[in-house]
DNA sequence: GCAACCGGAGAACGAACGTTCTCTCGATGT
DNA sequence: ACATCGAGAGAACGTTCGTTCTCCGGTTGC
């Protein structure tokens, strides 16, 4: 197994075990066992498990703007482009492992304790809510909608997982729709 | 110190230390110093750690319930009881030991772990939603408004956890405005 | 064929933590 | 005054975990 490939299956199995059972409750010998890397290969590769924790968080921001460009640049218009985000929100929800957002469930186990985390939340949520401030603007809607947009987007994901259904992603839609018709395009 | 002062004190230095470090972060000898309370006396109370989570985290539920009761109760019209949930998140947002919702907080850090955890959560949250469907039915709108209501609240702890600052309750509160404008009273 | 090296498996180590135990002291009842 | 009980301080125990070390087998270059 060469270099590339033994730290993408870290990543992978890591990624996996952070996100089914919370960060600090996974040992580096379960992600050794479920990657079928070497101790001493991951230690090389990453040189502590804060380390690793803070690629799998990088690569899986990178991976969610992925997804929610290709939701939002999928639809014809400005007004269905800032929709589209929560329809990408009930598709996620709807996935049979979904536990919540591994951002705000990273911050809430280990932003009292690492900064780096926090910095990492912290940019990924400013990525997702430029990426939405934009959408809004070229709907012709107001800085202050946006701000809206996303507090219901966050919401939608953490009630998501605690109550364990998708519909406050339908929720969170239907009160952004109402939003952008009460927020006339300039 | 008799039985109820050491359960009191042993509740409120367990409750500030989970929700200022993180529960797992903590351990019980954090716990015997901020408290006075010896780790004897502590286990005569509760058995084992979990226990005394899950009683941190029932009489925070209760806590809360009262804070929000108080401010809506407080407002005149049905529609300002409405608004007070988010002036209640406002205030509460700007205390200087912030750290986003507790409930939500051990969700996350515990939720994979403790199906005990996962209910009481659930059990708050379910609360705090009643409350708000009572307010908003009172408020002759629809129920839909308050699944949409209950997004926009959790996802104003989360976005003002992560961002540290209070502004998302003005959004939030913003959102409501709105919604209940377009919403109109049956 | 052989020696040198790289990597894997798993033991080992040191620290942290939840929980229990020991020892001692002070209070209480008679 | 004295015996008894309960509680506190802190050591002790067993486990878990992050990280490192050891040993060994296979591969590669001559």
């Amino acid at each position: 197994m060469d270099h590339t490939t033994a730290e993408a299956r870290l990543l992978d199995a890591a990624d996996a075990l952070f996100y089914e059972r919370g960060i600090q409750a996974v040992g580096m010998d379960a992600i050794r066992q479920a990657s079928g890397v070497s101790l001493k290969r991951t230690y090389q590769l990453f040189p502590s498990k804060e380390h690793l924790v803070e690629a799998v968080l990088r690569r899986r921001d990178r991976a969610i703007r992925e997804q929610i460009s290709a939701y939002t640049s999928a639809r014809a218009t400005p007004a269905e482009r800032v929709l589209a985000v929560f329809d990408y929100l009930y598709d996620w929800f709807g996935q049979p492992d979904f536990r919540g957002c591994a951002f705000i469930n990273s911050f809430a186990e280990l932003g009292p304790a690492s900064a780096n985390v926090v910095d990492i939340v912290r940019a990924h949520k400013q990525a997702v809510a430029d990426h939405l401030a934009a959408l809004v603007a070229a709907a012709g809607r107001s800085p202050a909608l946006a701000a809206q947009l996303l507090v219901l987007a966050n919401g939608a994901m953490v009630t998501a997982a605690i109550v364990g259904s998708p519909e406050p992603a339908r929720d969170a839609r239907a009160a952004a729709q109402r939003l952008l018709d009460a927020d006339p395009a300039t």
